[in-house]
DNA sequence: TTTTTAGTTCGATAATATCAAAACAATAAA
DNA sequence: TTTATTGTTTTGATATTATCGAACTAAAAA
């Protein structure tokens, strides 16, 4: 469903179901833009890949469980800043987090990646 | 050429060469991290389709010339703002502009945005 | 039950970003 | 030459963000 609007003197046409999803790609992009979240990022993905060689990943030790954990050990800033990272980048749905008693596990939402490639086309 | 770094106790390898590339993917999200520059962003990538239709455009009059002079009619923001966000894109590589005579001229940097979607791969 | 481990939330602070107004520079038009 | 038009830079006010440490909660281990 679009929505048009013309502005006096321009061709203004603002689709803006498009509008939104800048708006929402925005917030995708800011969850990237600072450098340790994207590093966060770029660790949950490569959790994922089990059969990724260490040297080719970002984390200290490649699986996909207890993110917040080797995070931690990894990445040298304080634990409630991982923590507050983490949700960023959950609240952008950029990862997705579940926690089991002690065991914290992120993954990362491929629907959205896609999206935002789609964007750069 | 990597440079691999062990930290007693975990293996911790960190490949500087992709650690230069994260700061540099972080700076291309922040420069789109904002709404209107992504906007701007978006703009001056329609722009260039000279094919496109205005609906399917967020810009309100496609073609390629006189970015600067479009995206003050079409956003109502203040050109100082207009000018600092051009130049945040700039900084971050992803538009090239410009300027001959009173024409201001804008285009996107393909590379770049390759650059991206392989770090989204 | 007590202690440790794992993660969250709160409060403070420093750094950065956003944006506009005003002064400025360069080009084009009258 | 004078005046508009275009865009830049500076300045400054305000809002947002990054980050830490400390206090806190919940689960697991001892």
């Amino acid at each position: 469903m679009k929505i048009l609007k013309k502005v006096v003197g321009f061709y203004n046409y603002l689709d803006y179901s498009t509008v939104m999803k800048l708006s929402n790609l925005a917030k995708i992009f800011k969850a990237l833009s600072n450098e340790q979240r994207l590093k966060l990022f770029r660790m949950v993905y490569d959790y994922q890949e089990v059969n990724m060689k260490p040297e080719e990943t970002l984390s200290c030790c490649p699986g996909m469980q207890k993110t917040f954990t080797k995070a931690c050990a990894c990445m040298n800033i304080s634990r409630s800043t991982i923590s507050h990272h983490l949700k960023e980048l959950q609240n952008a749905d950029l990862i997705t987090c579940t926690r089991n008693g002690q065991t914290y596990e992120c993954k990362v939402n491929d629907e959205v990646l896609e999206e935002v490639k789609k964007f750069l086309e």
